[in-house]
DNA sequence: ATCTGTGTTCGTTA
DNA sequence: ATAACGAACACAGA
């Protein structure tokens, strides 16, 4: 769940958290969340003071001293938190970053989902998981003409295509069904089939939506929380997903939920017509 | 008790 | 190249 605006959420809370700490040690706990040697990833991070956190698309880039860059994958449900030493470990908690202070940075994911791997700073560029992202998702990076020339060129559903991360990053499940009802278009509408007004009318929506649910501090369904345990807001300002059978804010006609390229989502049958 | 739904990315297949 | 689909996992709820 967590989607760009829950990603960087937990990026700003956990800057504040342990930005200038020093690792000292790294408890792997269930090996399979390290891409790479577990014994090397220790270590390689042990002695080294976390400088920032950066993002890109839902990745987080823990940068450490002396060019060492962890990229972070939270995927479905992983979450950090920082916690005393002393206090005992949840259940799923699955890497343990022990810090100098007798702190400790937390890696806790219950489907085990989550994947961290060390690259030298700089390099995470050339991950095929990084290389193939398309932008971000702001004025300055997301070009409305570029974006409408791409989706000319696919054939699948319009949904399908926002989910993949090539042609704009961030979007998940949820935010996809809400910029899509927004837009008045069908998340089964084929790609090329979408007009050029309509593919602006979208790219500003989807900048727009990521942008107030950033604000909102994240969506909260299921279990996200930020690094502070603390839970987003944007949930209250859901249109559609999640809204099976609840009156459409637009036309009261009752949102329905279907299934596309596996993935559950909401609509609004009358608003959003396949073209 | 078994089955389904939950979401992101990757690897395999067409 | 592009698209489609199962796998990786755990758990709540029916």
């Amino acid at each position: 769940m967590p989607e760009l605006p829950e990603v960087e959420t937990v990026r700003r809370g956990l800057s504040a958290l342990v930005i200038d700490k020093k690792v000292i040690g790294v408890d792997v706990i269930y090996p399979k969340i390290i891409v790479g040697d577990p014994s090397e990833f220790k270590e390689q991070v042990s002695g080294r003071t976390i400088s920032a956190i950066d993002r890109r698309g839902k990745y987080l880039l823990f940068r450490f001293s002396a060019d060492l860059t962890m990229v972070s994958h939270l995927r479905m449900e992983g979450k950090y938190s920082v916690k005393d030493a002393a206090v005992p470990l949840d259940k799923h908690t699955h890497v343990v970053f022990n810090f100098d202070d007798g702190t400790q940075l937390r890696y806790n994911d219950v489907r085990k989902f989550g994947r961290m791997q060390l690259v030298e700073t700089g390099m995470e560029k050339m991950l095929p998981s990084l290389q193939k992202l398309g932008p971000e998702p702001t004025p300055e990076t997301f070009d409305a003409q570029a974006f409408y020339q791409a989706l000319h060129r696919r054939k699948k559903a319009v949904k399908t295509a926002l989910l993949d991360q090539t042609l704009v990053v961030g979007l998940g499940n949820i935010y996809v069904d809400e910029v899509l009802w927004q837009t008045k278009i069908h998340p089964e509408t084929k790609c090329a089939n979408i007009t050029e007004q309509q593919a602006l009318v979208l790219h500003d929506n989807i900048i727009l939506e990521l942008e107030r649910a950033i604000a909102a501090h994240g969506t909260t369904v299921f279990t996200f929380t930020d690094a502070n345990s603390h839970s987003g807001s944007f949930q209250n300002q859901l249109n559609v997903y999640g809204k099976k059978g609840e009156p459409c804010p637009r036309c009261q006609t009752p949102i329905q939920k279907i299934v596309v390229g596996q993935r559950g989502t909401h609509f609004c049958p009358h608003c959003q017509q396949v073209i």
